[in-house]
RNA sequence: GGCCCCGUAGCUCAGUUGGAUAGAGCAGCGGUUUCCUAAACCGUUGGUCGGCGGUUCGACUCCGCCCGGGGCCUCCA
């Protein structure tokens, strides 16, 4: 095909989709108000009517307008509808109730470029994203808080991915802090075992369970005598130097427990690119680095006294202005940033990672591959003497870092460092991508035999403690799941072989996992029950599964491919067709359904211009909602009408396409049977 | 004490830039399977949107105060 049609298909095409008439529509209406009143107003809002039979978009806009005009609402409504003109892929613009302007789109046209799947050239902003998520601590297994991080962080990579944008995933290893140190305390002192002992131990398939009743151990152990704690200090002492006995044993647990945070979250189908561990940001004297640019910029002080005598100190809070050269500032606005023993805090290192991040350091990683999925995908570590020959890292345009609420004020800290230094372009794409704790209800932790006591069973909800020990274990969690989908599909599938229901099963559990975790907006503290979590019905990922696998049997029963169909929908479904169907009292209740499809794209923009995923779950239940309400009414291997059923095939060809690209932009696949 | 988050149906939560009659799932009650159809569908019960005041043509949404719950404010990470 000769180019040139090429490129007139694309024009012709170009600027449908949802978002596309939003902006044409609002162009249009701008361009009209500049001329009839010479108004220009800042934004055109723009929302979705009550009901599809109101039409598809509607404006506020006369309300707003009625003082500055001096005219009523509806006035200025019949106004605009009267001279606005005709604006291209839109039936009219019609007055409704008080004063709303409701806009029309021409339904065949917005169908029959969807059911092209016409997807209209983005602007995709240059550069690289960094996300970094997970970042467990490599001293125990993980729990659904971390299972929370990631699964977040993971469906943002593919939000970010599907609107185009490279994204490189970091998980950043805290491999010698107190959490690791604490649990090397546990094998040194409480278990006594030797090198040779302990490495024995890590192959343990699940080696991560016997670290998370060891650091509750030790933790108890803690209490018992404060003189217990000296062997945390000599631990911790031996990991910042390096190259000594204890930090070989350091090296072999936390390798050994991250390998298992790999698996585990392999399990979701999720992946990392690189793993920074703050044993390289020491080894490799990244901080060094960092803390001479930060004394020189003046963004650190040393304190001579006062309580935090002997420490390089920050400010919190505002920035002061330099003028204000005597501006004492109070001891509680500052944050310790190296101890007056001379060792550097967590914030500190994490100034010199992100300073990294956007190439600013002038200091770089080692690298080593360290584990390949099974898709053959590497996942690279750093090290201090690496591989040559390794993908470039870092150097990114914006970051994101999925980390709990908690630490938001350690997140200000590292921004006002980067302010501080002057890079305020990089202060304004680094996100703090925060989000709220899993916390257990009182009958979820009574469930798992901890002992409450009176208040804490008056409480709606109690924190998850990894140092307690008290909390859900992600691959037990997953385990219990895919045995509860595996019971089912066992009974609805006999003739299936093993394998594939175990396929399907595991489908089924990471669905109704990674929903669940989703369907929360960010703020929102997750109260953990398993009654809720092990749900397949309602509003859960196998709903949405199953909405999908059945528009997948309706093709299967009729002898046709589904991707096929789609693929070619123009040539058994004609505009004529589109306009006949989708249009009346009729057609109004399947149009909602094309309409809904429409928005995939457009719901994927909104998640990621408000770092919110909580939209996209939402988005696919209510098209997964429609969809079954279509499948109820319509028996569509039944339709007598030959046209119409080639119409009610290509509507669920449609949906199936949009369910399943927008499910696995939340990394949810589709069983082949449910 | 300072800062942040939450408070919407019995329970768990949506409600984006203020807009048309405040929604969904679960639970409860009553129905629907020789079908592409029950991990589903339909119907139904259930609300002083924590309280008071303010801004606005219009407030669940914005502002102030108060009440209740949670978190953060370590030379921990």
């Amino acid at each position: 095909m000769p180019s040139a049609t090429i490129t007139v298909f694309v024009n012709r095409f170009e600027g449908f989709l949802y978002r596309h008439l939003e902006r044409r529509l609002a162009q249009q209406i701008r361009k009209f108000l500049h001329r009839s009143y010479g108004l220009d107003l800042p934004k055109i809002v723009i929302e979705q009517p009550p009901r599809v039979e109101l039409g598809e978009y509607a404006l506020p806009l006369a309300f707003e307008l009625a003082k500055k005009l001096r005219k009523p609402p509806r006035k200025i409504a019949e106004e605009i509808v009267a001279g606005i003109g005709p604006i291209d892929d839109f039936e009219r613009l019609e007055l409704a109730g008080a004063g709303y302007i409701n806009a029309r789109v021409k339904r065949e046209q917005l169908a029959s470029a969807l059911s092209a799947d016409e997807r209209p050239k983005a602007e995709v902003p240059r550069g690289k994203v960094l996300v970094e998520h997970s970042s467990i601590n490599p001293n125990k297994a993980a729990h659904i808080g971390h299972l929370r991080n990631a699964i977040l962080g993971d469906t943002f990579v593919r939000l970010l991915r599907f609107a185009g944008r490279e994204v490189d995933i970091q998980n950043y290893i805290d491999n010698t802090g107190v959490q690791v140190a604490d649990v090397i305390v546990g094998f040194l002192h409480l278990e006594k075992k030797s090198r040779a002992e302990i490495e024995a131990l890590t192959r343990l398939p699940r080696f991560d369970y016997f670290c998370w009743d060891l650091y509750a151990q030790v933790s108890r152990w803690y209490e018992q005598d404060k003189q217990n704690r000296d062997a945390r200090v000599q631990v911790l002492h031996a990991l910042e130097e390096g190259g000594n006995e204890t930090a070989a044993i350091a090296d072999l647990i936390s390798l050994a427990v991250l390998r298992r945070h790999l698996e585990t979250m392999d399990r979701l189908d999720i992946e990392y690119d690189f793993l920074p561990r703050e044993s390289e940001i020491l080894h490799l004297h990244f901080w060094d680095a960092a803390f001479a640019k930060l004394k020189d910029a003046g963004v650190l002080s040393f304190e001579t006294e006062g309580k935090n005598k002997g420490c390089w100190v920050m400010r919190r809070g505002k920035v002061i202005p330099k003028e204000a050269e005597n501006t004492e500032v109070a001891e509680e606005d500052q944050k310790v940033i190296v101890r007056s023993n001379g060792t550097v805090g967590y914030v500190g290192k994490d100034i010199a990672y992100h300073l990294w991040k956007f190439g600013l350091l002038g200091r770089d990683f080692g690298y080593r591959k360290f584990y390949r999925y099974p898709n053959g995908h590497d996942c690279w570590i750093s090290t201090t003497n690496g591989d040559p020959n390794h993908p470039h890292f870092g150097d990114v345009a914006e970051i994101y870092n999925v980390i709990d609420a908690r630490q938001a004020e350690a997140q200000n800290t590292v921004v006002e460092a980067l302010r501080g230094l002057g890079y305020n372009e990089q202060a304004d794409h680094y996100t703090h991508f925060s989000y709220e704790m899993v916390a257990l209800t009182p009958r979820c932790a009574a469930e798992l035999g901890y002992e409450l006591s009176e208040e804490d069973k008056a409480r709606s909800y109690i924190e998850v403690s990894g140092r307690k020990g008290f909390g859900v274990k992600a691959d037990d969690l997953i385990d219990t799941l895919i045995a509860s989908a595996k019971k089912e599909v066992d009974s609805r599938h006999p003739q299936l072989s093993e394998e594939e229901r175990m396929t399907i099963a595991t489908q089924i559990a990471v669905g109704a996992l990674r929903y669940f975790m989703l369907k929360f907006t960010k703020p929102s503290v997750i109260a953990f029950d398993f009654k809720e979590a092990l749900s397949f019905e309602g509003e859960t990922g196998p709903y949405a599964q199953y909405a999908v696998v059945r528009a997948s049997n309706i093709f299967r029963k009729g002898g046709f491919d589904p991707d096929t169909f789609a693929g070619d929908v123009a040539s058994y479904v004609s505009t004529d067709d589109f306009e006949k169907y989708l249009n009346g009292a009729d057609g109004n209740e399947i149009w909602e359904l094309w309409l809904a499809s429409s928005k995939t794209s457009y719901v994927i923009d909104q998640c990621i211009a408000t770092t919110e995923p909580a939209y996209l779950a939402k988005h696919v239940f209510q098209l997964a909602q429609l969809f079954n309400t279509f499948y109820h009414r319509h028996p569509i291997l039944a339709e007598p009408d030959e046209s119409r059923k080639r119409f009610l095939l290509a509507t669920v060809a449609v949906v199936r396409r949009e369910l399943t690209r927008a499910l696995a932009v939340m990394g949810i696949a589709v069983p082949a049977a449910m």
